[in-house]
This record gives C-alpha cells, sequence and structure tokens, in this order.
DNA sequence: ATCATTGCAAAAGGTTTGCACCAAA
DNA sequence: TTTGGTGCAAACCTTTTGCAATGAT
C-alpha cells in the first residue's frame, strides 16, 4: 500500500478485499472487517476505498445507488444481473482493447474505459 | 411519450431535453424548465426523468454523484473529461457493437451496454 | 367525477467532514 | 515528538416519498 502510514485498518480492508472474489460495498466490507477489528468505523472504511480507488488499487462501480468495489488485478468489464442483482466479472481483454482501439484518439486523451453490461446471468 | 396524461410539466421536461445536446443533470434541467414554467418542482423533474428512462428514452449517465441524462436517439459510449468535466458523445457505433458481439453471450442475456471512457478531450 | 400528477416539505440513504483523541514513524 | 489516521456524530447532497390539492381525461 502506497500510504503514509500502514494501520491496523487498512491492512485489514486490503487483506479482505484480497480475500473475496465479490463486488462488496463498502457497508459489507465495514461488517466483515468489524468481525476482526469491531472498532473500526464506516468513515475509515470510505477513507481507505477512496484512497485505494485514487491509487488505481480497486475500481468502483455504482450500482442503483451505492458503490461496489472491485480488486481485481486489471480493469476488466462487468455485468450487472439484473435478477440476482450481482456484478459478474467479464474476463475478455478484447472488449477493453477493441473499445480503446476504436475510440477516437484524435479528439481524446483516453485514461480509462469502464464497461458495463446490463442483462441477466444463468443462474 | 407514453405516459398516461400529457401535462405542461413532462412536455416542457421533454421539450427541453429534445432542444439540448449536452447532458443536463436534474437541477440543470429544473432551472432551464422553470423559465418558461416558474412552478414546477424538482421532484416533478425527478419522476418525468425517471419514467423517461423507464420507457428507454433517456440514459442516465452517473458523473461522480449527479445522474446527467442524454436523450440521444441510440445507445452511443460516453466521454468525461477530467478537465472540463463536460460528457461528450462518442458517435462511433463499431464501440457497442463490437463489444456487444464479444461478450460471452453463452453465459449471459445481455440487455444494455454502457461504455464510458475517462480522459480528457482537446479543447 | 375519477384518479393520475403535482408541489411542498420532510425523509431517505450513501458518502463526507470537523474535531478531538490516538498511535505509527 | 510529530503528524497522519481514527471514531464519532453531524453534515451533505442528491434523490425519493407522503400527502393534500390540482387538473387531464
Amino acid at each position: 500500500m502506497n500510504c503514509k502510514r500502514v494501520t491496523i485498518q487498512r491492512t485489514s480492508i486490503l487483506d479482505y478485499l484480497k480475500a473475496v472474489d465479490t463486488h462488496p460495498s463498502a457497508e459489507e466490507i465495514h461488517k466483515s472487517v468489524k468481525k476482526n477489528l469491531p472498532t473500526i468505523s464506516l468513515a475509515t472504511v470510505y477513507r481507505t476505498l477512496k484512497e485505494l480507488e485514487v491509487c488505481g488499487d480497486i475500481t468502483k462501480i455504482k450500482v442503483y445507488k451505492k458503490s461496489r468495489y472491485d480488486m481485481g488485478g486489471h480493469i476488466h468489464p462487468h455485468i450487472i444481473c439484473e435478477k440476482c442483482n450481482q456484478i459478474h466479472d467479464i474476463f475478455q481483454d478484447e472488449i477493453n482493447k477493441s473499445a480503446l482501439d476504436l475510440v477516437d484518439k484524435t479528439k481524446f486523451d483516453v485514461r480509462d474505459v469502464k464497461i458495463i453490461f446490463y442483462g441477466s446471468c444463468r443462474n
């Protein structure tokens, strides 16, 4: 972590994010981390998540009103299932690449793409 | 409009959205429509926008905390300029199409894609 | 006359912030 | 010791909602 100080709160949050392959919300993260660190506050979770996002270590995905966080190693598209209300990762790099290739780079300096599909998974 | 009743509020909002080629927020829409219809409330703007979105007539784009609305005829990618903080339309249909072609449709029933580029425009 | 729509004000709900205290360096 | 991090509670801000009044059909 490229923070100035390594605290138990920060390492706990990061450990949790590393361990999990879902896309938890701040509240879910808070609830889980609290099990081993009962005094941690939601505010700290938000502050840490913001840092991690700015550093590019995690991706924030807005679903309805809540933000969900993804610590998947590299940027990839997601699909939001409107039936089960879950976020699924799509590990097809070509999608991101082809979008980046196609966009008109004479008009824009592109830094990042977020691609979100909406539909339903076949669970 | 496929609403049950045609009111001056609804037609005003729709007329405004049709006239404009930017991506106004609910507040901006409210402010503009108010000029000719001083009593219209923000709540009505939100209620109307929600209807239009459900009907598929407009697209909602979240930027930071606010929602912005796009009534562009068909779905297309957007780029959010991190310098001027504006949303620009990208009219390159191939981007959406290639994303839709690439995503694994054996696992998902895809209804819609939202593609947002982040970067800067060359203004 | 009916009942969807409106305006108002209050509530909701996720996220941020001020501040005093605490702890990593 | 210094100064960044934390917890708490209050504030924020956009969006939603309950309700009585209004107006389209």
